[in-house]
DNA sequence: GTCTATACCCCGATAGAC
DNA sequence: GTCTATCGGGGTATAGAC
């Protein structure tokens, strides 16, 4: 008997699995706004009211598709995040764990470029994300706050510093997002994030046709500006700022 | 015979700009990949026909929203920085200026949330964007390096620093881009400008819900920093930047 | 330049048989 | 759980009359 439940209950999730992989298909062709049961039922070769004993409507297979999407790159993030953590003792720095989540999340998004459409990109018409998608949202953004939290408790954190007004708005985030950091590194660190995926957005979304053209060494470099701006790198031995000035 | 044409002329512009309104406002409620003649048709009162003696297609409708959404936003952007130059003394530096250009862009982004998410959100399944869109679509990022090029025919601007690759990287744009400024300068620039649009899109596609409150004042910090980081602002005496550790 | 009519497609969702 | 059939919509694009 519970040999037959779990013959029946593999062979839905199976259905289920299969529902979505086609619908994540047809993402890379139609787009989220056009996806169709219907469609979806034709190639899989069964009749389109049977999809709905698996996802109750058209936004239920949506849903579905945002929080698998949200996962995987949330998943990617804290893998990158662990292999830095256990890595070479250089690798092991505030900056290169940084560098290595920010380069898994744009290797996920390259790789998986309609998904990324969907989680980041223009909101679907008609559709609103239950709450229920928020914990997997937020997994991205609780990699880059680990590592702000490694480095806060490591030997040193430069602090970046705020704006009056903007310090109100940072105590607050703070608070909610991570009372354990200074504000001004939550605050840092929440310009970073949404910065990092104008960085991978531009790319996937094509605004950087016959504009970048290395966009390995450009994401890098750009990364690791942010890493700075976030009070990740300390401050090196170095030259100092050379200076311009046509009047040289 | 010339005022017959010219009524004829101005009647054919007329319903361009009716049947061009119209779509703008489906725009907002179903999303560019459901942008439909006949629904625009519909709701203008003529048969959908009739619309394919104005646009030869659904596609080339989308491209004259397209164009005309890139004029609106580089228009936003430069008339910013016209009152920006016009302004008090203490308005126009580099650095005022560029907050002045973000501004813009950023409230125009807000009052058109779907033509902005028609320009710079997800590509439209389906449809590639026309070499002629390209014009319209640089005028943001233009407005944005000529306060780059102010700054640089000012009193001095702080060269940003570059790893190696990104050096070659860098030295391919500024040829391309902007052969009169420091190819550091224009690296900066463009990591700038593709965050600028990183910290707008998730504001506008709602990424900020529940975590960013004050968002005026998270926009205007966060861009004062990328203006630092494009070498927009000379060093103050200022504090050395305050320290952090566990073990104070 | 606008019309009607048409060819040929698409969709979400439900009812009821098996 | 899957099917057929159905309701009631939707779409692009063209032909040919006026």
């Amino acid at each position: 008997m519970s040999t037959t439940r779990g013959v029946r209950a593999r062979a839905r999730t199976e259905m289920t699995e299969a529902i979505k992989a086609e619908a994540r298909r047809q993402l890379a062709e139609e787009g989220a706004a056009k996806l169709s049961l219907r469609a979806v039922a034709r190639e899989l070769g069964v009749a389109s009211s049977a999809l709905y004993r698996y996802f109750p409507s058209r936004d239920e297979l949506l849903t579905a598709l945002i929080v698998d999407a949200y996962n995987a790159v949330g998943a990617s993030a804290e893998a990158a995040y662990e292999k830095a953590v256990l890595g070479d003792p250089e690798g092991r720095c505030p900056a290169a764990r940084w560098e290595a989540v920010c380069v898994a999340v744009r290797e996920w998004a390259l790789a998986h470029p309609h998904e990324y459409a969907l989680i980041y990109g223009s909101p679907v018409p008609g559709y609103s994300a239950p709450e229920s998608t928020v914990p997997a949202a937020a997994r991205v953004a609780g990699q880059l706050v680990q590592v702000a939290r490694d480095a806060y408790r490591g030997p040193g954190i430069a602090e970046p510093r705020l704006g009056d007004e903007a310090g109100v708005e940072a105590r607050r985030m703070a608070e909610e997002l991570a009372p354990d950091l200074p504000p001004a590194v939550v605050f840092a660190l929440v310009t970073a994030w949404a910065q990092l995926f104008g960085l991978i957005g531009f790319e996937v979304f094509g605004q950087f046709h016959r504009v970048v053209e290395d966009r390995s060494a450009f994401f890098v470099q750009a990364v690791r500006q942010l890493a700075h701006d976030v009070g990740l790198v300390r401050a090196k031995p170095e030259p100092a700022r050379p200076r311009r000035s046509p009047r040289d």
